[in-house]
RNA sequence: GGAGGGGUACCCAAGCGGCCAACGGGAGCAGACUGUAAAUCUGCCGGCAUCUGCCUACGAAGGUUCGAAUCCUUCCCCCUCCA
């Protein structure tokens, strides 16, 4: 394929949902690029803290590649030193320090699934305590002294903790320039982030600026709501996609988990997901999106399709595929799942509230009896609203919701 | 250092001597509906049990009382105002 001019990159790179400061410097740097050969450094910075990744992650992710695509250097710097600090985006307190170890194991998993994404030949691994360790006190007074305490102030959640009285420590409102140091260190031409990271991406266009160097071009991702998030009122609202809020698709996640978890999200989050996660082009988007307003097409199929992409992401064509068909068979059609667990319970009979608990259907006996009151319980396909009900010797299909589990009962030893 | 406010189940939040396993909301689970959802409606939502019984629970430990999440004492932890 022909490399695209700058002007066609600069579309590629800006169309979805993309926020881009400074779009004339960026066009610039690709001209300068085109001409001279020389690939464009893109960085995006990781924390540490956090290995495992997910969809939300991939956004950011995902630009990169793009850049990639048209022959750029991605970098990915690793903040090792900068976690010791923590970033105080979001108003986490002394978090605990990790350990060398901890640091060099979450950065490979890191890497190994961040990837799946990325173009393994165009990306640089860093850390960033290769530069900023070294920097001394010398070198932090001189980095200190390069930006204000009111611009540094400007900065929403700073000022926010400040007027509100909060601790606030110096050596967090240093995390930026730290930062800023790594692209000053890596000579960056790009930086990627999320919108929470505008400010701190900033800082280092201005530390740059100050050692007469180009300027690094800002480019934010969104934040993407978690699997929960719904429509309300007209506005999609939803909390931030987070591993700790259990809303998230992981990326090493199996091909039905990951199917599964993509087929619940609600229609509006699917024109979302489909804007920041698909690689559908705008207007092949925005066609797709009227003809399902138009009844043309069905929600239903648009999501199957949006799931099935993703997945042949991380799994194959050929795993999204059975995925897809799993679930049609299973939910549709209401079959029963490919494979369902088995428990032996000891002994001729067994209460069945005993029997779900054993399955792991139900978490405790009362838990269990409540299930069974509430009519929530099938067994051998039939709905069971017996509290005292005893399986019978033989083999017997539990069912609470949709989770299924087969328990024998009466193994004699 | 001084003054005051508070810690209740997964989260928020009532209760302030018995009717409290603890109002209400959220989350969660189940049922109906459906397009797989979302929205909506309904039920459940500490554990054990031979079922209206027992155990555990209202920051921690003691105490008062026939009886406490509710009163007293000590301790721990948070927050606000002043210095």
């Amino acid at each position: 394929m022909s490399t695209p001019s700058p002007h066609e990159q600069l579309e590629i790179l800006t169309a979805p949902a993309v926020d881009l400061h400074v779009r004339e410097e960026l066009l610039q740097k690709l001209a300068q690029s085109a001409a001279t050969g020389r690939p464009l450094r893109v960085k995006l910075g990781l924390d540490p803290t956090s290995p495992d990744l997910h969809l939300g992650h991939t956004v950011v992710l995902q630009e990169m590649r793009r850049f990639q695509d048209l022959g750029h250097q991605g970098v990915l710097v690793v903040g090792d030193f900068t976690a010791r600090i923590g970033d105080p985006t979001g108003r986490h307190l002394a978090r605990p320090p990790l350990s060398a170890e901890a640091i060099a194991a979450n950065a490979r998993t890191y890497q190994a699934q961040a990837l799946l994404v990325l173009d393994p030949a165009r990306t640089e691994l860093r850390f960033n305590s290769e530069w900023l360790a070294r920097l001394g006190a010398d070198g932090l007074l001189t980095l200190l002294s390069s930006y204000s305490l009111a611009r540094m102030m400007e900065r929403d959640d700073f000022r926010r903790r400040w007027e509100e009285g909060r601790p606030l420590s110096l050596h967090e409102l240093a995390y930026p320039l730290l930062q800023a140091q790594d692209s000053v260190a890596l000579e960056a031409d790009v930086e990627l982030g999320g919108t929470d990271q505008l400010f701190n991406l900033l800082v280092g266009r201005q530390l740059m600026r100050e050692r007469g160097m180009t300027p690094q071009v800002v480019l934010t991702t969104p934040i993407l709501e978690g699997l929960d998030a719904r429509l309300v009122e007209g506005r999609l609202t939803g909390e931030k996609m987070s591993k700790s809020l259990g809303n998230y698709v992981g990326v090493t996640e199996g091909p039905e988990e990951m199917f599964g978890k993509l087929m619940s999200i609600s229609d509006d989050l699917m024109w979302r997901y489909y804007a920041l996660l698909s690689r559908k082009t705008p207007a092949e988007l925005a066609a797709l999106q009227a003809a399902v307003a138009a009844g043309a097409a069905h929600p239903r199929q648009a999501k199957v399709d949006l799931a099935r992409e993703i997945v042949s992401r991380f799994h194959s064509e050929g795993e999204a595929a059975a995925a897809a068909a799993e679930f049609h068979r299973v939910f549709a059609q209401g079959a029963l799942p490919r494979e369902i667990p088995t428990f032996e319970a000891p002994g001729p009979t067994a209460p069945l509230f005993a029997a779900l608990v054993l399955a792991k259907l139900c978490p405790s006996n009362s838990d269990s009896r409540r299930k069974i009151r509430a009519k929530a319980v099938d067994v051998d396909q039939t709905r069971c609203d017996d509290e005292k009900a005893v399986l019978a010797e033989g083999r017997h299909l539990l069912r609470v919701g949709r989770r299924y589990a087969y328990v024998i009962v009466g193994r004699q030893s």
